[in-house]
RNA sequence: CGGGGCGUAGCGCAGCCCGGUUAGCGCACUAGUCUGGGGGACUAGAGGUCGGAGGUUCAAAUCCUCUCGCCCCGACCA
């Protein structure tokens, strides 16, 4: 390709909506350009990575008995319908009405889709098991798209959906999944953890999300550093110390004005937050006849519940544990009203002596067994010295909802878990029959009983990827591409000007000869400075650089760099193609260094 | 959805508080001259519904109201 006929444009400032590195050097390079928040064009240097990281995607996916299907992007409301998904989801499903006035929304993922084609094809379970997948458009109304490809509305995605006869099939097919995953990531040069990751209400037995870490990402990580252990803090456990144990003292009201909060609180009556007990309100929304609710049921089956979550002070509550402790289909913090509703003081609160109609008092473990605690006094600048559950209130529900953090001991080994960022760069989901239950996608087994097939999912976003591995690869100058999913493989630029005439035949000669060599040229042949050339190669990244300048070619030599390294060196004219594709090859061969067996770990 | 910030040329910004000729600057762009291995210099150009609508005023980029969009923090998130 020469450069000056290339679709691209380079932008010497930042643009100001970019904070991050891969969002900033994207725009500058002119890999994408934004048309709406969270919504993008992918211009040639940008879709020539994509689809190069989609080709890897392909190979890893045929590898494990993929077979590769397109599935639409707009979808009949019907098919959410029969989930139950059309309703529970939210603002981030773009609805639409087609021409007809039949509700429509756009796929923002494709379980429903896939069950349904697998209903329509699968008789018997002969024809079980096989894993389809895609590379599609997917549409997430997010309420906010930030960091340039790391979180969007508009986003492709290869998701695969594979479909067993029985969960053991799934559990055998999952750990390759899970290898062609962790190759995929290596092959694009990029190193992830996978952390195992919540079910949630999804019901499945297991999940594992491939996080690369970096100081963007969305997600919190908890890593052991003296053992394997790693977990999304959503999901995070840890050893939780022993409180001292001591005689229950008599309970006792002080006088604690301005204390609305545990550091306030601790402060006045000098005492750590961990003598503290801290109350979290939320309002859960819960399948009416739960066993955690234990009252009636309203008309439509699903009713609100008050949560009365407590914490010791100097933690933090964990809402995706709580949400699963009681059950709950959504969560929310409650409302100053909600909570006085109960008789609890806001800033004040504690369990001891509230109304116990609607209300469910979910209790840490720790704090139940720890003597002694203060709590609020429900009432306005005083607390309760000296609480102990069981004889001043009793749980509903004991359980540990307390989030994990850094310095927390490790739930293995006892060490202090180290906290890191992290951006979640692909998932793999034992999905169970949920799916294929609701659509209908069963096979008749060996007894001609029929049964639902079992499903697994596996995501990976093709935008975030990239922007991962920039975040990953790249220094003050700009991007510094994998050979395997580099836009080109070599930079050649052309030093030409009046006093050199022989470079550029020169350089043309050269950019024939490594392009017959199978190499993907980027031939830089603008009539632009030095300078410029230099600098916009170094902001594009290709993996190796060849300059052909007058000053070389007098003593009959070209420059060879490598990008990554910085290695440079002069070649001989002769020996060009040879010393390029040797420069690639070293290349090729640091990603393969990376790739390697990843057998599956699991912290349960 | 809550909080904050910003919309002036393709990009980065000044001007706005305190209304008043033809709305400026840098980069990028066009033409020319010089220069010629890390974003060079000079000269001459072109490029604007000041996000939009309404209002106040003799006069609005500037003041008021409404609205749209974008970015950041938080909440949410298959």
């Amino acid at each position: 390709m020469r450069m000056s006929k290339l679709f691209f444009r380079t932008l010497r400032e930042v643009p100001a909506d970019a904070e991050i590195a891969s969002h900033q050097l994207m725009l500058r390079a002119t890999l994408i350009h934004p048309i709406a928040a969270g919504i993008f064009d992918y211009l040639p240097l940008g879709q020539r990575i994509k689809a190069k990281v989609e080709r890897i995607f392909r190979e890893e996916m045929d590898a494990i008995d993929g077979q590769e299907v397109t599935l639409p992007m707009v979808h009949p409301a019907e098919m959410w319908q029969r989930t139950g998904r059309w309703q529970a989801i939210g603002s981030d499903m773009a609805r639409l009405k087609d021409a007809g006035g039949r509700d429509m929304c756009l796929g923002m993922t494709h379980e429903e889709i896939m069950a349904d084609l697998a209903a329509h094809v699968v008789r018997s379970y002969r024809q079980l098991p096989f894993m389809l997948y895609q590379i599609q458009t997917k549409f997430r109304d997010e309420r906010r798209p930030r960091g340039g490809l790391i979180r969007v509305r508009e986003f492709t995605m290869k998701d695969a959906y594979s479909f067993d006869t029985d969960l053991a099939g799934l559990d055998a097919y999952y750990p390759r999944v899970y290898q062609a995953y962790f190759n995929i990531f290596h092959r694009c040069g990029l190193e992830v953890l996978a952390v195992e990751s919540d079910t949630g209400m999804m019901g499945g037995t297991m999940a594992h999300e491939f996080m690369a870490i970096t100081p963007v990402g969305e997600d919190t990580l908890l890593i052991c550093d003296a053992c394997p252990y790693k977990a999304n803090r959503q999901v995070a456990v840890f050893r939780k110390p022993e409180p001292m144990p001591a005689a229950p003292a008599p309970l006792e009201a002080v006088s604690t004005p301005d204390t609305t909060t545990i550091e306030d609180l601790a402060g006045y009556l000098g005492i750590p937050a961990a003598a503290t007990a801290k109350a979290v309100f939320m309002v859960a929304t819960v399948e009416g006849g739960d066993a955690a609710a234990g009252h009636g049921t309203d008309g439509d089956g699903k009713r609100d519940l008050l949560v009365f979550a407590v914490v010791r002070g100097d933690m933090e509550l964990n809402e995706t544990k709580l949400s699963n402790a009681v059950k709950a289909l959504a969560l929310r913090p409650a409302q100053v009203e909600e909570v006085r509703a109960i008789g609890a003081e806001p800033g004040y609160g504690s369990p001891v002596g509230i109304r116990r109609d609607g209300v469910v008092v979910v209790v840490d473990d720790l704090v139940a067994r720890s003597p002694n605690l203060v709590a609020g006094a429900n009432r306005v600048g005083y607390h309760l010295r000296n609480v102990n559950h069981g004889r001043d209130y009793t749980a509903d529900l004991v359980a540990d909802i307390a989030a994990a953090a850094g310095g927390h001991g490790c739930p293995r080994c006892g060490t202090p878990l180290r906290a890191v960022r992290g951006v979640e760069v692909g998932n793999i989901f034992k999905l169970g029959t949920k799916y294929s239950a609701a659509m209908g996608a069963v096979f008749d087994d060996e007894d001609g009983q029929a049964r639902p097939i079992v499903m697994g999912s596996y995501g990976i976003g093709t935008g975030r990827l990239m922007a991962s591995v920039i975040e990953a690869h790249h220094d003050e100058a700009g991007m510094i591409w994998p050979i395997s999913i580099a836009p080109f493989h070599v930079a050649l630029l052309a030093l030409a000007n009046e006093r050199s005439p022989e470079v550029a035949p020169a350089a043309d000669a050269i950019y024939g000869q490594l392009v017959d060599a199978g190499l993907e040229v980027l031939y830089d042949d603008r009539a632009e400075r030095p300078g410029v050339k230099f600098n916009d190669a170094d902001l594009i990244g290709l993996p190796v650089r060849v300059t052909v300048g007058g000053r070389g070619l007098q003593s009959g030599v070209v420059e060879l760099r490598i990008r990554r390294t910085g290695e440079t060196r002069e070649v001989p004219l002769a020996d060009v193609v040879a010393g390029v594709s040797a420069a690639c090859e070293g290349e090729w061969a640091w990603i393969r260094g990376l790739v390697r067996e990843m057998p599956l770990a699991t912290d349960r």
